[in-house]
DNA sequence: GCCGGGGTTTGACCACGGTCAAAACCGCGC
DNA sequence: GCGCGGTTTTGACCGTGGTCAAACCCCGGC
């Protein structure tokens, strides 16, 4: 990718990127984009099951997803695992990596997927002369902070089934802001990732999923998940603690 | 406070700060510090249970511990709460809110305390002029993503009790970079705030408490707890995940 | 001193969800 | 087509931790 791209052909491969989201009044120029395109000239296309990143291995830049979809988890020394989160196209990832030097977590695809890589070093050197990138990047920060604290609001809700119908909300949500249909999802992860994120058993995701069918809120075969009755959907979700 | 302030004086005050953190590499100048300084002028007394910002209020600072210590929570609208962190002297408060312009949690202190303001518009000013400073931000922002995801790994540990030492355990090491006893903790939540950080009940945490107490790992009184072996709180983490 | 109330501890009970196990299903290669 | 492996579903059982309830303790005010 050259930093001479026509900047329609940027605004469509990149539109969405979280960095540079003309949505948001603290959009960058066209001027702005061409820097930070030159900082984030390498498009890195992965398998499924691919690792981006190891947890351990020292920092260096932040991704933004640009297809596809990972997850970031961590590993303890007995082999356990904790997910933190899934990672949608326009999201970041790899901030932890900052504060030790080293990427505290792992982060994998879950499908074929291509990312965006913000060398560290090249994007300091681009926000020290663009306040509006410097404040973006912060903003998107801010979001992944949030987008945790959602997480963690879900594993503190107690009720299994409460837990489920709440991720199920987000990933419409998250769908929704993708300009994807966001009542028919396509889950791109395992019930296993999904429990496990959750807090919960893969068994009792299953099940879950079996109950909620029944109950008429959902159609679900395998990976594919239709929202039938999102007034339902919301009940489940109960006293909603609402964020993001 | 006036920007004329002994620099002496100043590292005294502030000097575990974490957004000038003087053991880091990253480390800001003496000028450095003048200038924030002056964006940090407000210094906040608070009483016990007071709020310093309430869920949804417009942003417009972030802040810093200076002495005591509070906690960080959402709300939903069914008064079901879900506390998201404990911040102790040298913590950073108040980033989420810069993605939605609100803050998505409230900050309510545990003791009396003292908390810096850092109006958000100086900072940014600031930082545009001091690359060091904004680079320092940035790993302050990282660190507390961190602390969340060693929040989120927390709660997905299946067993109550490792939850709970995770939690004590957790508490000590950040007693000891405090140059507190790491030992013997003087802990300013309430039963009732631990389980509901933990996602447990609060008679179990209480229980776990005396069972914990009986094995000979910790000796309890209220709020005071002493760990008398910390090779065995180690052993009740279990399969370590350890970060930050 | 006495009393009152919030936080904490302890007890008894039971249900939700975890665990183990087997079956079913689906995709894929041969 | 067939058979294999991984994922998902379903079933039976049981244990951890939640719930309800009472007792307790500590600290304050009077």
């Amino acid at each position: 990718m050259t930093s001479d791209l026509d900047l329609d052909e940027l605004r469509r491969s990149c539109g969405y990127c979280a960095i540079h989201d003309f949505r948001l009044p603290a959009g960058l120029s066209a001027d702005d984009l061409h820097t930070l395109n030159a900082t984030a000239r390498d498009m890195l296309p992965l398998d499924r099951g691919q690792t981006l990143f190891p947890q351990g291995r020292k920092f260096g830049a932040l991704y933004v997803v640009r297809a596809g979809a990972l997850k970031t988890f961590v590993e303890g020394s007995e082999g356990d695992v904790q997910i933190l989160g899934f990672h949608l196209p326009g999201d970041i990832m790899g901030i932890g990596g900052l504060i030790n030097e080293h990427y505290p977590c792992t982060a994998q695809t879950l499908e074929r997927s291509s990312v965006c890589e913000l060398r560290y070093a090249q994007l300091q050197e681009a926000t020290a002369n663009l306040p509006a990138l410097n404040h973006q990047l912060m903003r998107v920060i801010s979001g992944a902070l949030v987008d945790e604290q959602s997480h963690l609001v879900l594993m503190g809700k107690q009720q299994a089934q409460r837990r489920l119908a709440f991720f199920i909300r987000r990933m419409s949500d998250r769908y929704a802001r993708l300009s994807r249909d966001p009542l028919a999802l396509i889950l791109p992860m395992s019930r296993e990732d999904i429990a496990n994120y959750l807090g919960l058993a893969l068994e009792t995701v299953s099940r879950l999923f079996g109950r909620m069918e029944s109950a008429g809120v959902l159609s679900v075969n395998r990976k594919s998940v239709r929202i039938l009755r999102r007034d339902l959907l919301d009940e489940l979700c109960g006293g909603d603690i609402d964020m993001a």
